[in-house]
RNA sequence: GCUACCGUAGCUCAAUGGUAGAGCAGCCGACCGAUAAUCGGCCGAUGAAAGUUCGACUCUUUCCGGGAGCACCA
């Protein structure tokens, strides 16, 4: 390294900040001036060498990244990311498409931030990790404003012609959405998205679903769902608006036919009833069950007194039905648990059938008996403790809701009711009760109810054909909860959740009666009625698909679809109908690991991580895994996150109507997404997170330090070069050996952090590290030596080897959250030759590049400087005593006298030369006289103050030339002087 | 109602069952060569109550508060 030419050699770095100014300012005055100029005109201050960099303050963030995002998009650099990541092990996170309806919000903001920091972490961790985002674009939600926005229109149009409109609407949002996204700063192929509407995914959808057709997990079965009978469809529960209702309430009596003496011996021989409530007269045809809850107490009380008639009901409710049946007595004869009646037969009223005793805990005590009438047709929680019974999902009412003889239906529904509307028969089966002498009472009761969302008439539930994925067809139940072990689930809880989920939910209900969305491919003979289900031919339809999209089910006609010549295996027949239900959404959604990990897209099956909110266990997390486990065998993924949930400040959930909603645009705006991906940096994602305006200003307070810690590097850098400049390690002065080992261990701990998402832990660390060991320590510690030694001075050239090799460091260790901010400064950096051009196209630093060239010894010595610095503690109160009491103003006005004990002389005497520039002061006397611990004696410096270093010193003014100044600071300006015409 | 989750200082985070630590904010001060910066000092917490334990932020139970999913109002 020879002697160099600072005036007039360019930088050939990039376009770092030059830099060569503060010298400048000094290439007028010639070597032969030196000599014989009077140097007291020199201005001082001049000489001094302070920070400088166009690396500015305020960072403009709402303006800087747009220019960024720019600069990226036109460069390409996701693609140079990609193949400079080539050949590397590859980390495939599959992105969670968001529905692509209605702005993006914080929720999206959080996870897609969680998803490019995991992204860019690995990618500078050295792997190829590649993110291609992607879009859930069917469903009722899209379909409801769709049909709002067209209004009395869609009468006249075919469904092809509204799915083209609800395709729009969707690509509006994605488009919006993506619009949004990308502003964050995530990396990802934003040109080739995946979305559940493209041609070729909605292929895989149907391929799928004829292939679990294929398999046999597949089922046609009864469900309960809300119907409207004027409009002659179902719906889904957002087409539910409840409203008042006035209902007739009915108390019915059902005998008990099996032994009533098995319930309790005081009952043998005794008229015994079942005693239940209801709303709905006119499902009591439809009743199969009684339920009562296993762990309530029930009595079986006697209503007129010794010898008559013994109802069986709840014992909180006794009093109550008492009163309301108008029983002179209720003398209890016995008490058991409800679990002793399952199993009881009782009869029906007014049908030839029985009405068996079930258990269900959705028995509740705030009305009726205590006893649930069950109609599996008529009720969702009847229809799913039916099936745990194997009840039959009889429902003897159509489309129009008027009751009917149903096929192999058990007892003879009375003709009386048969063609009636439910409305109808009501009082009719409140007239055939009474008959029978089953009625006890009646009542009217106001309730609400659900209505339908169009015509705001009443609706009912009513059993209707549904096509359903059959959780223990092939042992998909327990393949899913084996492949549920073998994930590794993060936070580790979410195991447990989905297990429960999994191992405890029903059938998969997989038809929805919609029109958005991808058609079950399935035909139906007219002539015998019966399914066409032959795989190759459903394929063939299929693939259609691919070039026409699902429109194509709904633009041809069967006939059309089918290969030539199709007919009916059964019966021969040639013509066919077209299924007219739609896969549900989260079927879509569930394949997008089939669409997406494929060659396609240049991924590979399965993926290693999903990353979601936890409402995602319910949604894409179990979907996903379904399918998967159903079709492949196994998981769609190896690692499961979860984030939480976004709050407000005071931990509520956002939501309009309490007008507490944090919009993440508004954010932006004012302070930059870089501050919204801070934000994201800071919380623990896996738990709920909150956010407001205290949290923005910590937050805005934090970046500013971050910030400045880098400008404060790149400023002190300005005229350090590292080929000419650098220093090596083990000549270094010791304290800059120690913040290396100091910054090498961040390094360490940081990565370590990463490879576990704990982000939040690299903010805490960066960011302590940047305010404590550097800003308030080294950083402090520097400014005498970085500012008045001269500018080639070894022990400067020491500090700013080691600023460069922290700078360095942190730069890219920051990058994957700070995305903007450390592309920014990569820009004024001095980059070493062969630098890639943007940051993110580097690796993480290894800890090493912060402490090679240093040995053993050397980091053995760094040890001393951690007491040292605990010392400093102790030192900085007492100058703070001093400075309370008006003493001293600057510490540099302080002599400090010290004495210690044994303990920690011995490291005084080794480093009692440096102790006063690690305190700030001007002086530091050791007295040799024994103390505990370590006792701090402040006294006013002696000397005259230097008026370049501030320093007090015995020599200010040694140089006569140089009058106001010391010795050390009088040689260094020469220097200067001379350096300048070297 | 059911299922799992969360609760440490004003804020964000730490603490193998073993003395509850940071940073920021706040308050007081210093500096005036990182200046819409920088430095120092001080103040401050385990949601509540029981229990297990020599010892509990940590384990158990109950309660309070918060959020999530699911189900439901016959």
């Amino acid at each position: 390294m020879g002697r160099r030419e600072p005036c007039h050699r360019n930088s050939n770095h990039g376009d770092s900040t030059d830099s060569r100014a503060a010298s400048d300012n000094h290439c007028r005055i010639t070597w032969r001036d030196t000599l014989t100029m009077d140097l007291s005109q020199v201005e001082l201050k001049k000489t001094v060498n302070l920070p400088k960099t166009d690396f500015g303050m305020k960072a403009n963030l709402a303006q800087l990244e747009p220019k960024l995002l720019e600069k990226w998009r036109a460069s390409g650099l996701y693609q140079k990311i990609r193949q400079s990541s080539a050949g590397r092990p590859r980390y495939v996170l599959h992105d969670g498409p968001p529905y692509a309806n209605g702005n993006i919000h914080l929720g999206h903001v959080f996870n897609k931030t969680l998803k490019d920091f995991i992204v860019k972490s690995k990618t500078m961790s050295g792997f190829d990790s590649p993110y291609v985002p992607g879009w859930d674009c069917h469903g009722l939600p899209i379909e409801i404003k769709v049909d709002a926005e067209l209004g009395s229109k869609k009468a006249q149009m075919t469904p092809a012609q509204i799915r083209k409109a609800c395709r729009a609407y969707a690509q509006k949002y994605v488009d919006l959405q993506k619009k949004d996204f990308m502003r964050l700063g995530v990396f990802g192929d934003w040109d080739h998205p995946y979305l559940t509407m493209d041609a070729r995914y909605q292929s895989v959808i149907a391929h799928a679903f004829v292939d679990f057709l294929d398999q046999g997990y597949v089922y046609k079965g009864l469900k309960p769902v809300h119907w409207c009978m004027r409009c002659r469809t179902a719906l889904a529960e957002a087409e539910v608006e409840y409203e008042n209702h006035s209902s007739p309430s009915i108390w019915v009596r059902f005998p008990l036919t099996s032994d009533a003496g098995a319930l309790d011996a005081a009952l043998a021989g005794r008229n015994v009833y079942g005693l239940i409530w209801t709303t709905t007269p006119w499902t009591i045809p439809a009743n199969m069950a009684i339920a009562y809850h296993p762990k309530f107490e029930y009595s079986a009380v006697e209503s007129n007194g010794p010898g008559s008639d013994v109802y069986l009901v709840a014992t909180d409710l006794v009093q109550a039905t008492k009163e309301t049946c108008g029983w002179e007595s209720s003398e209890e004869l016995a008490r058991f648990a409800g679990r002793k009646l399952e199993g009881a037969v009782f009869r029906h009223p007014f049908i030839e059938r029985d009405s068996g005793g079930i258990l269900a805990d959705h028995v509740t005590l705030e009305q009726g008996t205590g006893a649930v009438h069950t109609a599996p047709g008529h009720g969702q929680e009847d229809y799913v403790v039916g099936v745990q019974y194997g009840l039959d999902v009889y429902c003897p009412v159509d489309v129009d809701g008027r009751l009917y003889h149903t096929e192999n239906a058990v007892g003879r529904l009375p003709e009386t009711l048969v063609g009636k509307t439910v409305w109808e028969a009501n009082p009719l089966v409140i007239e055939l009760l009474r008959e029978r002498g089953a009625l006890l009472a009646e009542k009217k009761i106001d309730h609400s109810y659900p209505h339908c969302w169009r015509c705001h008439r009443p609706t009912i539930f009513r059993g209707t054909e549904q096509w359903f994925i059959g959780m223990d067809r092939n042992g998909l139940r327990e393949k899913a909860l084996a492949a549920i072990r073998r994930i590794k689930w993060m936070p580790a809880w979410g195991e447990d959740r989905i297990y429960n989920m999994i191992a405890s939910r029903p059938d998969w209900c997989i038809s929805r009666q919609r029109m958005w969305g991808v058609p079950i491919v399935v035909f139906t003979c007219t002539g015998c009625n019966r399914m066409l289900t032959e795989k190759a031919l459903l394929d063939h339809v299929v693939d259609q698909f691919m070039t026409g999209t699902a429109d194509v089910w709904y633009e041809k006609t069967a006939k059309e679809l089918l290969p030539e010549g199709t007919s009916c295996a059964h019966c021969n027949g040639a013509e066919f109908t077209k299924e007219k239900d739609i896969l549900d959404v989260w079927f879509d959604s569930g394949s997008s690991h089939l669409a997406v990990l494929n060659e396609e897209f240049g991924l590979e099956w399965p993926a290693e991580l999903y990353l979601e909110g936890g409402d995602q266990y319910r949604g894409w997390f179990h979907s996903s895994l379904l399918v998967a486990v159903g079709l492949k065998g196994d998981a769609p993924y190896r690692e499961c996150a979860t984030n939480g949930w976004t709050l407000d400040g005071e931990g509520k959930a956002m939501s309009k109507s309490i007008g507490n909603v944090v919009e993440p645009d508004k954010i932006i705006k004012q302070h930059g997404a870089e501050l919204l991906r801070l934000w994201v940096t800071s919380v623990e994602f896996h738990e709920d997170v909150r956010i407001s305006d205290t949290i923005l200003t910590r937050l805005t307070e934090a970046y500013r330090k971050l910030r400045n810690t880098l400008r404060y590097t790149l400023g002190n850098l300005h005229d350090f070069d590292p080929v000419y400049d650098m220093v090596p390690a083990g000549e270094m002065l010791e304290i800059d050996q120690w913040i290396l080992t100091r910054a090498g261990q961040l390094v360490e701990r940081c990565r370590a952090w990463y490879g576990e998402f704990a982000f939040h832990r690299v903010y805490q660390a960066l960011y302590n590290f940047a305010t404590t060991d550097l800003s308030a320590i080294y950083f402090d510690v520097l400014k005498d030596r970085l500012y008045t030694a001269a500018p080639n001075a070894r022990a400067r050239r020491s500090a700013q080897t080691a600023m460069y090799r922290i700078h360095l460091a942190l730069v890219r260790l920051m990058a994957p959250l700070l995305t903007f901010t450390c592309e920014e400064a990569w820009q004024h950096t001095r980059r070493p030759a062969g630098s890639p051009e943007s940051v993110h196209l580097t690796l993480f630093p290894d800890p090493e590049e912060l402490t090679a060239g240093l040995s053993a010894e050397h980091r053995a010595r760094a040890a001393n400087w951690e007491q040292l610095m605990e010392l400093r503690e102790t030192v900085l109160k007492s100058l703070e005593v001093a400075r309370q009491e008006k003493f001293i103003g600057a510490p540099l006005e302080a002599r400090l006298v010290l004495r210690a004990g044994s303990d920690v002389a011995p490291l005084l005497h080794q480093y009692g030369g440096d102790l006063a520039a690690l305190f700030i002061v001007s002086e530091v006397a050791l007295e040799s006289q024994p103390a505990a611990g370590l006792s701090v004696r402040v006294e006013r410096a002696g000397g005259v103050k230097c008026e370049r270093c501030w320093k007090y010193t015995r020599d200010t003014g040694a140089n006569p030339r140089l009058p106001t100044v010391c010795q050390a600071c009088a040689e260094a300006v020469v220097e200067m002087l001379a350096g300048q015409t070297a």
